[in-house]
DNA sequence: AAAGGGTGCAACCGCGGCGGC
DNA sequence: GGCCGCCGCGGTTGCACCCTT
């Protein structure tokens, strides 16, 4: 079944935008909000598809958006960013405040690609110096097309006595968007956090356990180890694993921890648990 | 000064996810 | 469960501006 495509009704303006124009969509979405898309031109008297004035909005009307160069740091932020996530200009985007998935996505085609043709960096040796990889245990089939890592690290936190169970995010910011990945961090008695990435190809219905709502919510319950349970040595330390429950200072503090890692590719005292 | 190529960036296109019915 | 519409995302395009020759 075809979509039919934006602004196919005639009479829809295409185009660059005008300041009449601009203004027009500021001053109804400053009055009425956008919560329709799809209605706001017809009310706001805009001869634009919805698609269109969001476009415009999003990326550059909205009052929070920074303008002017990138900084030295903002650029390194996003090429970390890119290392470990891939094309998911979204998501780099959140990640840097008042700046937009399509100027990051304008800023790495015609910048930071090139900077990063000519420059080698040694983030992978530097950070594998202090991840030791100590199983890599796939699944016993499709091993080959997926790549299943665990690691440890040190961690100078010696205050918590328990495992604990940290799921960081639905997909690994090592694998691109179109794979399907689980990461984990695992903290147990020796203070060894674990990094559990999994890939999983979508095609492949067998590395799709149900997963009920509970998965996604603060307790750590036997789904967890399931879907991240491919790693026998993985479930086995998962054995002692504590009831995971969060808080927000938790959250706030791997929040941070996670950042850290992923701009610097160090990684700083773990947050007390 | 003009032409041609390169660059930056706003905007468009099409697809997929999700929720409502 | 399937259909439909809306929204968000990533890829791509088009154009204005800049630089070089």
């Amino acid at each position: 079944m075809g979509r039919a495509p934006c602004c196919e009704k005639m009479g829809l303006k295409k185009g660059p935008w005008s300041p009449e124009e601009d203004n027009i969509l500021i001053s109804y979405i400053q009055n009425n909000g956008h919560s329709n898309w799809r209605a706001l031109p017809k009310l706001a008297g805009l001869l634009r598809c919805g698609k269109s004035c969001r476009l415009r909005w999003t990326n550059y009307l909205r009052p929070d958006i920074k303008r002017g160069n990138f900084t030295k740091e903002e650029e390194d932020t996003i090429i970390k960013l890119h290392e470990n996530l891939g094309n998911r200009w979204s998501a780099i985007a959140s990640r840097l405040p008042g700046r937009t998935d399509n100027e990051i996505k304008n800023i790495w085609h015609t910048n930071l690609k090139k900077k990063l043709k000519n420059y080698q960096p040694s983030q992978n040796s530097k950070r594998h110096s202090k991840i030791n990889h100590v199983s890599n245990k796939g699944p016993t089939t499709s091993e080959s097309s997926n790549n299943n890592s665990t690691s440890t690290i040190n961690s100078t936190n010696n205050s918590t006595s328990t495992k604990q169970h940290i799921k960081i995010a639905p997909n690994s910011p090592q694998l691109s968007s179109s794979e399907i990945s689980s990461v984990t961090l695992v903290v147990d008695d020796n203070q060894m956090v674990i990094i559990k990435e999994e890939k999983i190809e979508s095609s492949s219905s067998e590395y799709f356990p149900k997963i009920d709502e509970s998965f996604w919510t603060d307790e750590l319950s036997t789904e967890n180890n399931m879907v991240v349970g491919h790693d026998q040595e993985i479930q086995v330390r998962e054995e002692n694993v504590d009831i995971f429950t969060t808080s927000s200072k938790m959250e706030e503090d791997m929040d941070f921890w996670y950042n850290v890692f992923i701009k610097t590719g160090d990684l700083p005292e773990l947050p007390e648990f």
